[in-house]
DNA sequence: GCCGCCCCTAAGCGCTTGCTCACCAGCCAG
DNA sequence: CTGGCTGGTGAGCAAGCGCTTAGGGGCGGC
């Protein structure tokens, strides 16, 4: 399997963990709406009509509309949360593990800047208990950039100065790319992914 | 005057622009309340009373709630031209320029997060022909960051591969600031500048 | 004194919102 | 056949929304 069927394949098992059938289509159909207009400006009919139901068969699937994003929140942070994991943890020097990070996350949020602009910039509309939870999982997010960056520093293939100031600056690039990207536009995600990962060694000094 | 003094003076003479007192007053508080909730999440009613006034109020001075967020993205879109505009035309040599564009146009994210926040995040609440006027300002904006990158690049002080996408990854960057600044956190506006100015060099190869 | 003007308020209209409730079709086990 | 369980519907409730309207207080000019 080619990398760009094997990404078609990821994407519609985005929220294959999410069962049953009907559970599924709503959660894709909030993902899409929220997306195009914003938590709160979208309504629960909206969701429902995409997803193929009448308004009163979200509430079997799912308590409150603030339910749906929580569960988007959890399973799209803890896919980015893995995928710097699996940079950060794989073998290499620190040049190698950092290209690797930035390529693979924000190539993640340029395909799936759907859901990423959810996860990332809906975080608010998120009840306090439920806040507190996804920021965890940011923290460990940031956590791993930043362990990266700073073997870099002490190993002396970086040149970072403020590593805690560079990690914010870096994970802040990769996730705008979901604010900005476009399928529409000239850029695809594997060349995103690459633009990124070369910008962010040039920052810390690694070329 | 300091130049803490001149920018504290500079903030609370951010809508200076705006008249009579009450329409000023309106403006102020509906930026606070769309930067902390969010537009759709603000309410007419919790504007007016922010700004000590019956929800009535604000129709006198305003015909809808979306002509404020219009009134204020224009303004503050309308400053951040004219900073990226002042780096832009000064003399010096692109490197100067650059560093210059980057450290004002980060700093003022920052100072102004709430403000900025409001602009560059809450745009999509904009109707249709506000939101196309607003985008040529802010395409304006792209092209003077632009100028002075392609500039760096012909005369052989930039390494810059792919100009386009570097300008879009430099602004992206200065305006999530807007997204994870915080008053309270470690960093002031000044030093946030300075850090990204320094990062955005070593990006486009200058150091 | 009083008129006209500007700025404001109390009350509320029509509508949409998140969510509920009474009810029901299909299906599988006994 | 039947009874219960799962997953659905149509109708609608209470609350809150953006916005309007009728009316009033204070102030300067005559």
């Amino acid at each position: 399997m080619g990398a760009a069927a094997q990404r078609a394949a990821e994407e519609s098992e985005e929220w294959a963990g999410v069962t049953p059938d009907a559970a599924r289509r709503l959660v894709s159909a909030a993902v899409e709406a929220f997306a195009e207009r914003g938590y709160h400006a979208t309504t629960t009919r909206d969701i429902a009509g995409r997803a193929g139901m009448s308004p009163a068969a979200l509430y079997i699937h799912y308590k409150t509309k603030e339910e749906l994003l929580y569960r988007i929140s959890g399973i799209g942070h803890e896919k980015a949360l893995r995928i710097m994991g699996a940079a950060a943890e794989a073998e290499g020097s620190a040049t190698d593990r950092l290209r690797d990070a930035v390529r693979t996350f924000a190539r993640w949020h340029a395909e799936h800047h759907t859901t990423a602009r959810v996860i990332q910039y809906e975080l608010q509309a998120l009840s306090p208990e439920h806040y507190t939870e996804i920021a965890g999982l940011r923290r460990s997010t940031d956590r791993l950039l930043r362990q990266i960056i700073q073997d870099g520093a002490d190993s002396g293939e970086f040149r970072a100065d403020d590593v805690p100031g560079t990690t914010l600056a870096v994970l802040s690039l990769c996730v705008d790319v979901a604010r900005w990207f476009s399928a529409d536009g000239p850029r695809t995600p594997d060349e995103v992914g690459a633009l990124y990962a070369d910008l962010v060694l040039r920052m810390v000094g690694a070329q």
